[in-house]
DNA sequence: ATAATGCTTCGGCTAGCATCGAAGTATGAA
DNA sequence: TTCATACTTCGATGCTAGCCGAAGCATTAT
C-alpha cells in the first residue's frame, strides 16, 4: 500500500523535502529525515519500489526526485487533510533563498543563475543541448576565448566530459556541468565576479555588483 | 500524520469499504477489516481522531462514514497511485445489489426504496423534514389512515419518536425510521407487498410485483 | 596504485503498535 | 427488573519494521 510508505515519519520528511520540486541526493535526504545514510538508503529503495520517487545518477551521487506531478499532487492533498485535522506540519520553505539563486554544485555554478547561463548559451548557440548531451560549438569556443580567456585545451580531461547536463534542484532544470562548467566557475572567482560564502559548509555563491553586471552582459536572461 | 492512519492494512480496508459512500457500523467495519470488534474500535477511534471519519449514533449502533468528500478524493487518488505501481487492490463492490434496493434497517425499510419513500412523503407534504427532525403533518395522518389503515394511536410509544431520520448507507441519504417507519414496514409485510428474505441473517427485502405497484402508487419517485 | 566519498547490503537490536481476551458501559428488548 | 446486543476500555502478548554499526561495492580524486 502506498499510504504505508508515506506513513513513516522519516519517509514523510523525505517526501516533504522533495515536494518543493527540488532533487536531492541520498545523503541530503538522510539528514532531512534525521536518519543515518544506511537507514535512508532502505527508505529510498522502498519509495522507489512504490513508484513515488525516481533516481537520477550523477557521478557518485544519486539524485532523487518525485516520480510524477501526480505524486506531488497527492502529497499536497494529504498535507491539506493533515492541516485541517490540526496536525499542522509547517515545514516552511528551505532556509536560504540565496541558495536558490546561486550556489556551488561540486565545482560549477548552480541555481537560477546557473540555469540562466545554460539557457543563454543555448540561445546564443554557444552549445547545442539535446537531452542529456551538450556539445560546445565552434562559436562557443570563440566566445569563451574572447570574453573569458578560456581555451579548449584547458577543458580536456582524461575521464571527464567538457559539457554535461546537471539537474538543478532549485529550478528543476538543467545547468552546465563538466570541465567547462568548472572552468567558468573558476574564472568567475578569479575575476572576482563571485565568491563562495565564507561560512563553513555553505554552498551559497555571492555575486558582486560588478560581477553581476558582467555576468548579465554575457549570459543575460531572455527578456533583457 | 494522516498517511500513517491509512497505511495500516486493517484501517485501509475499513476506509475502502467506506469509500463506496455507505455508512457502516463498527461491527460491519470490523469484519470488513478482518479483525475483532475491540481492535476495530481502536482503529476507528484513531481514524476519527485524525478527522477521516465521522460517527453517527443510531440507537445502539454507531454508523461511521467518511468525514468529507475531500477525504474520499484523497483516498481515491491514493488508490490510483497504488494501481499504477502495480499494487492493485481490486475490492469490487458489495455483494448484493438487492441490499441497495430494499432492506430491513432494524424494523423499517431502508435502501433506495426507503429513501424514495421519505422523499415522496416530503413532496406530498405528509411530513415536514428539517435537518434531523421529521414531523408528521395532519395531511399525513389522513393519508396513512385512508390508504394504509395506520392510525395515530398505533404510533405512540413511551420512549420512541413517531418519526426519525435514519441515515441510509447505500443511498447516503436519510430514510424514515421511528414508530411510523416500523408501522409502515409492518403493514407492507401484512399486505404481502414485501417480505424479508428467508436466508438467515439476510437483510434483503423482496417486493412482490403487485406490492411494487401499490408502493409506487403511494410513494412513486419524482419523475413518475 | 592508494585514499576518499557516496551509497548500499548485512545482521542484530529495540520500540512501537496491532492484536486479542476479558471485563466494563450503554442502549434497547422482554 | 433482567437479559441481550453493540461497543468500548484495559492489560498483556507478539510481530513487524525502523534503526544503527560494520562491512562491501562504486566512483572520483591524488
Amino acid at each position: 500500500m502506498v499510504a504505508a510508505l508515506v506513513g513513516d515519519p522519516a519517509r514523510a520528511n523525505m517526501l516533504t523535502a522533495l515536494l518543493s520540486g527540488r532533487a536531492l541526493t541520498a545523503t541530503e535526504l538522510a539528514q532531512e529525515a534525521g536518519v543515518t545514510p544506511q537507514t535512508a538508503s532502505s527508505h529510498l529503495a522502498k519509495l522507489e519500489g512504490g513508484g513515488l520517487i525516481e533516481p537520477e545518477k550523477q557521478g557518485r551521487h544519486r539524485y532523487y526526485r518525485l516520480a510524477d506531478p501526480d505524486v506531488a499532487d497527492v502529497l499536497e492533498k494529504l498535507a491539506g487533510l493533515a492541516a485541517r485535522a490540526g496536525h499542522m506540519r509547517v515545514r516552511t520553505g528551505p532556509k536560504e533563498p540565496e541558495l536558490r539563486r546561486a550556489r556551488i554544485c561540486y565545482d560549477h555554478l548552480a541555481g537560477d543563475l546557473g540555469v540562466q547561463m545554460l539557457d543563454s548559451m543555448v540561445r546564443q548557440k554557444l552549445v547545442r543541448h539535446r537531452k542529456q548531451e551538450i556539445i560546445l560549438t565552434e562559436e562557443g569556443e570563440h566566445f569563451l576565448a574572447r570574453h573569458l580567456r578560456i581555451s579548449p585545451e584547458m577543458l580536456t580531461h582524461p575521464r571527464r566530459p567538457v559539457c554535461k547536463a546537471c539537474l538543478d534542484w532549485s529550478a528543476r532544470r538543467h545547468h552546465l556541468a563538466g570541465t567547462l562548467g568548472a572552468a567558468l566557475m573558476k574564472r568567475f572567482t578569479e575575476l572576482k565576479w563571485a565568491a563562495r560564502d565564507t561560512t563553513a559548509g555553505s554552498r551559497v555563491v555571492n555575486f558582486s555588483r560588478a560581477g553581476e553586471k558582467h555576468f548579465a552582459a554575457l549570459f543575460g536572461a531572455a527578456g533583457d
